[in-house]
DNA sequence: CCTTCCGCTAACCAATTGGTAAGTACCGAA
DNA sequence: TTCGGTACTTACCAATTGGTTAGCGGAAGG
């Protein structure tokens, strides 16, 4: 992960789509948006238990470059930044669906059960 | 990435999906496990251009611990060992399609064509 | 005053991931 | 006798990723 368009030159689109969703948060901003439309930054944080800030922003400017989310500023004081899902990013959380639900089975098979505090599809 | 049945607890699917498959070569070694049926380990060598024998091997371990791939050696000098999708990873193969089809039209828009080399529909 | 809230940034460190080069063990062909 | 093919392993190094701690800047609440 670096800058811009990223790594490429990419062999499929697989790699692509995964190179843009590696990360230890990406799949569950995906979520948190998808789910609740829009978010500020520390509600995405309390969203996701154990994320430190350096890495919320980090992934979070990343998928805006990405063209995932996107991110909204008001001038304001306190601060209040707003991010939500580009078509795109809804998209690509669509296209995650499947393996959300594959994942989901093998969790099953090794009663390693999700946390039901997020009763979500994934 | 670490031992047998990774990492977690996952909060959800996609996390769980998510660790399974990233990896620099993962995908591609899905993939052409998924094209060609059975393939040995040279074979799979040359499909997957720039890999190093370390890091094929290091995957291909880590999936079959995954449960992805099956792993067949036979006693021959000199030695053939030949690799397959298991059920489940031929399952992660089907539920990879979508994300596929996501990247790949993210591909086009972007010029950054896919090499036409392997002509695959992901 | 002091702290808290908010959304960051910077500096630094540890862990994980990936890469390079070499070695292993065996056989057949040149 | 040396080479190449097969499927690795080992040792070491570099790059990437993630985590910890601290601080900013202004306003509101104790």
């Amino acid at each position: 992960m670096a800058k811009g368009p990223r790594s490429g030159p990419y062999v499929c689109g697989i790699d692509a789509a995964l190179d843009v969703v590696s990360g230890k948060w990406k799949g569950l901003v995906l979520w948190e948006l998808h789910a609740h439309g829009v978010r500020r930054f520390s509600e995405l944080r309390r969203g996701l238990p154990g994320v430190s800030e350096k890495m919320l922003t980090q992934h979070l400017r990343q998928m805006e470059e990405d063209g995932l989310v996107h991110r909204e500023v008001h001038a304001q004081v306190p601060p209040k930044v707003e991010y939500s899902l580009t078509e795109d990013g809804a998209a690509l959380n669509e296209a995650l669906r499947p393996l959300g639900e594959w994942g989901r089975h093998r969790l099953h098979r090794e009663n390693l059960t999700t946390t039901p505090a997020h009763d979500h599809p994934y």
